[in-house]
DNA sequence: CGGTATCCGTAGCGATACTG
DNA sequence: CAGTATCGCTACGGATACCG
């Protein structure tokens, strides 16, 4: 393979390559520290409430909790219940396209495992 | 569903759900912001050296792109080869490790257009 | 309970210039 | 070509206190 002109590097919609650009646009949309196990857990748990989240999703503060929640809501990935307007109870949701995480976040599990098997095998 | 107790998030082996320490772990790998991107012009494009990869990941600087390499290196995700010690060529490939990420990048990129759908139909 | 307000440190990123 | 050095910013995240 010697230094031809330029390679055509824009994504072609008849190959098989994979959409640099939606590659980007989807972890943007995933991007920050919490989102995946706050999806993860939704994923694992179905509905749950802001203080159960809290329990669930260790080492998380109120704070970026409720800020990733939000970000998650705007993209319509997680909908948001509230039972007791005076009492208080909320609970959160994936929408139906938040489920089609799920099979992104099972290759995601499964790819820590064997990379830490990977690295055990070669050292 | 009521209050009982305290229910137990601790993931079991036994069961289907994902383990969020396990996402924790592998997000924290794909971490910056460039890193499966370029992980995926790898994919898509093989051995290439550092310019090509400067051209083909659009927006990206020298200094971004060194330091991402460098963990990807690291993280045993990508290999680098050197040519020509004196006249300079320099090759990046994905390991046989990191090359199975290529599912999951195709569900990102999946997901990118879904999601876009998504929302179009939303409103 | 379900959050928001405030404060603050740092790591992440960008732009640019420079080097072997 | 294949990077590193320098600089500066801001956005992300952590801790804590407080509010309806």
């Amino acid at each position: 393979m010697g230094t031809k002109k330029t390679k055509n590097y824009i994504n072609r919609n008849c190959s098989e390559l994979i959409s640099l650009i939606m590659v980007g646009e989807t972890m943007q949309l995933l991007s920050g520290k919490w989102k995946m196990q706050i999806i993860t857990f939704l994923l694992n748990n179905g509905k749950t409430r802001f203080m159960d989240l809290m329990r669930g999703v260790e080492g998380i503060s109120p704070r970026l909790l409720s800020r990733e929640l939000q970000e998650l809501l705007e993209s319509k990935m997680v909908v948001r219940y509230v039972t007791n307007t005076k009492l208080v109870t909320v609970e959160y949701e994936l929408t139906e396209d938040g489920k089609t995480l799920k099979g992104l976040l099972i290759s995601v599990a499964n790819r820590g495992t064997a990379h830490l098997k990977y690295l055990a095998s070669r050292e």
